[in-house]
DNA sequence: GACTTTCTCGGACAATTGTCCTAATCACGA
DNA sequence: TCGTGATTAGGACAATTGTCCGAGAAAGTC
């Protein structure tokens, strides 16, 4: 198997796992056993779990861009993209569900640990709010209101996600989706006058 | 030192442990550095971790359950009172900046562990759910429509404490709070109709 | 086929974890 | 003052943690 495949798996399976039992949670024999590598191999391709988690942020950064400019390209009109945001809490409701919202639990944990990589993370949130800020200046909307509205709708998506995972009532989550798309809408409106 | 005290300082500090540094990030070694005893003392009052968990929560739901019974006793109406659970965000505002809310990480982080505390924990949810479902119905909303509510409002707040310490931007908070204040005087003039 | 670099294995390491035991200390009534 | 039960201290325990080493297998080059 070749190093760089190695890497990539351990990386892949680090980024699963931190998702669904936490960073902290999470061991070397744990991703190893996922890996099927043994533990001591670990030391070649990454020194210290630090060194793992950074590059999980580095590929969720990457990924998340990715998908960013998916949206981007498709041929739809800035409100059509804010709603892809909004319709992650329906794709991936299983998960969030169980799990949370891997990006919100994930700066959570970590700025409980006053782990220095918290702010990498952080950066996943300044990479969907830019997003979406600029999606709200397309639609209209002068920076800084545009800014204030990619803020609010992170945060209403976040605490839809949080609840969702205490709760596990999908009728609440698409409830709360219906409401963002309306609120979404209004926006919209509120730019044509 | 009487064993009740002890006890009590335990709890208190695993209380405030659990919140800054998440529950599986705080040993027994922390919790004792704390109280100051020795850590084979901790056997006498709990024999588990778990144990001490539970302790934890149970006097979270004690306080809180407090704390709503204090709103409800102010001579205030049903949108004053709400009013004071969104200011929640204000008065607590360095510790949600640092450390998030304390009932949202919980139960993430719970949620992750696969613990069986954490339909308890979720249950300090369900005390804030009922609560303002019940001022939303003395402002005239009916019970389906006032515990809808009520999530929502849930939702925000959460949203805005995950996202708070993840930014660490007092203006942020302090907008996203004036909002849903406005946002609540919105649904009260709804039903003066 | 020989050699060198890249990669992997199994195990060792000190430290820390939650758990548990035993002996000593305390408070207090008889 | 003695004795009894409640409380505490200190340390032992097996297991697990992140980290690290050295021997060897695999892969690629000449």
């Amino acid at each position: 198997m070749a190093a760089t495949d190695t890497r990539a798996q351990i990386v892949e399976a680090a980024d699963q796992l931190f998702y669904e039992r936490g960073f902290e949670h999470t061991s070397f024999a744990d991703i190893a056993a996922q890996v099927q590598i043994s533990r001591g191999n670990f030391y070649y391709h990454f020194r210290t779990k630090d060194e793992i988690l950074d590059a999980v942020i580095r590929q969720r950064l990457e990924n998340t861009q990715a998908m960013l400019d998916d949206w981007e390209a498709e041929g739809a009109g800035p409100a059509e993209r804010i709603t892809s945001f909004i319709q992650i809490l329906i794709v991936n409701q299983s998960k969030i569900m169980a799990f949370g919202c891997p990006v919100g639990t994930l700066t959570s944990e970590l700025a409980k640990l006053g782990h220095p990589s918290q702010a990498g993370a952080a950066g996943l949130f300044s990479l969907f709010r830019h997003w979406l800020a600029r999606q709200f200046a397309l639609m209209g909307h002068e920076a800084a209101d545009a800014d204030r509205l990619a803020l609010h709708l992170l945060a209403r998506s976040q605490g839809v996600a949080t609840l969702a995972s205490a709760l596990r009532d999908p009728a609440f989550v698409e409830g709360e989706v219906q409401e963002m798309c309306s609120w979404l809408a209004a926006q919209t409106s509120s730019c044509l006058q």
